[in-house]
DNA sequence: TATAGGGGTTCCGGTCACTGGAAGCTCAAG
DNA sequence: CTTGAGCTTCCAGTGACCGGAACCCCTATA
C-alpha cells in the first residue's frame, strides 16, 4: 500500500512517516515507480510509534522500544524498566503543572478583571505581590 | 551592570537574555566599550519575564504580558483575559498527562517485568491489549 | 612588562519533532 | 488533452534556547 494509505491507518501524516524514514526509525519498500510500498506489518510498527509517541516517549525511547518490540526474545524487565522511568517523569510534570495551577489561579482569582488599571497578576509576576 | 550580574539577579542565563534582546523582547544600553548595560529597572523586567516564562507562558504571551506590565493605563481585564486561558490550558494539559499517566501506569503494573518475553506493555503499545 | 584569567562581544550551528512549500513525477478520469 | 490527486525530493522554518569558536578588554600577579 502507499504512504497515503498507510497515514490513514496508522494515524500519522504522511510528513511525519516520511521524517521516521529519514531519521532511520522505520524503513520502506519501494515500489516500481519509486514510491513507498507498506506491508500490513509496517503499519502496525507505525502504529506501534503513533501510540508511543502519543503516550510521551520520545523518538529515541520509540526506537528503543520498537527494536524491543521486533526482538521477541528480550526480557519484559527492560520494557518494564523504560516505562517506569517514562512514568516518573510525566509524575513530576503532572506535580509541576499543579503547582504552576496553584499560583496562576490564586492570581486570577484575585484580579477583579475591570477596567481599573491594577491588576494582582501584574505584580504577581513581578515580585510585587505581598502574600507568597 | 553588565550581563553577567543581570543575569545573576533575574535568574536568567547570559545567553537566554541576548537571545531576548535579538528578538526584541527587551533593549539594553551599551557601555562606552560595548558591553551590554542595565539598569535595575531593566533586571526587574527581566525578572518579570523569567517569572511569566516559568508559569508557563510562552515568549510571545510574555511580550504582551510585558506591555501590559509597562502600560500602567490598561485594564486589569485586559491581563486577566490572558491569564485565565493561560489557566485553562494548564488544565487542559493535567488532564492529558492524568490520562497518559493512567494509561502506562496500567500498563507497568501488568507487566510482571522478569526475564520472560511476554510483555503487556509492548502489547498495549502495539494495540493488542484486550482491556481497553 | 608579560601574561594569565575571567569577563564581555558576535556569529554559526545544533537541538527536537516535525511542518510547509516548491518543483516535478506518474496515473486515472473526464 | 487536460485536470487533479497523490507521490517524490529538497529546502527552510518553527520555539526557545544552548554550545562553541574567535576575538576583545580589563585587572591582578610573577
Amino acid at each position: 500500500m502507499n504512504i497515503g494509505t498507510a497515514a490513514r491507518q496508522s494515524c500519522l501524516p504522511p510528513k511525519t512517516i516520511r521524517y521516521y524514514e529519514e531519521i532511520g526509525l522505520l524503513t520502506a519498500d519501494r515500489a516500481a515507480n519509486g514510491n513507498r510500498d507498506y506491508s500490513n506489518e509496517d503499519v502496525h510498527r507505525l502504529r506501534f510509534v503513533q501510540r508511543s509517541r502519543s503516550l510521551g516517549f520520545s523518538v529515541e525511547e520509540c526506537r528503543q522500544l520498537l527494536s524491543l518490540y521486533t526482538d521477541r526474545d528480550r526480557a519484559s524487565a527492560d520494557v518494564k524498566a523504560i516505562a517506569t522511568e517514562k512514568l516518573g517523569e510525566i509524575d513530576r510534570k503532572i506535580a509541576e503543572l499543579t503547582g504552576l495551577r496553584e499560583i496562576l489561579g490564586h492570581l486570577v482569582e484575585k484580579c477583579h478583571g475591570d477596567l481599573r488599571p491594577d491588576c494582582p497578576i501584574i505584580d504577581g509576576l513581578s515580585g510585587r505581590s505581598r502574600d507568597h
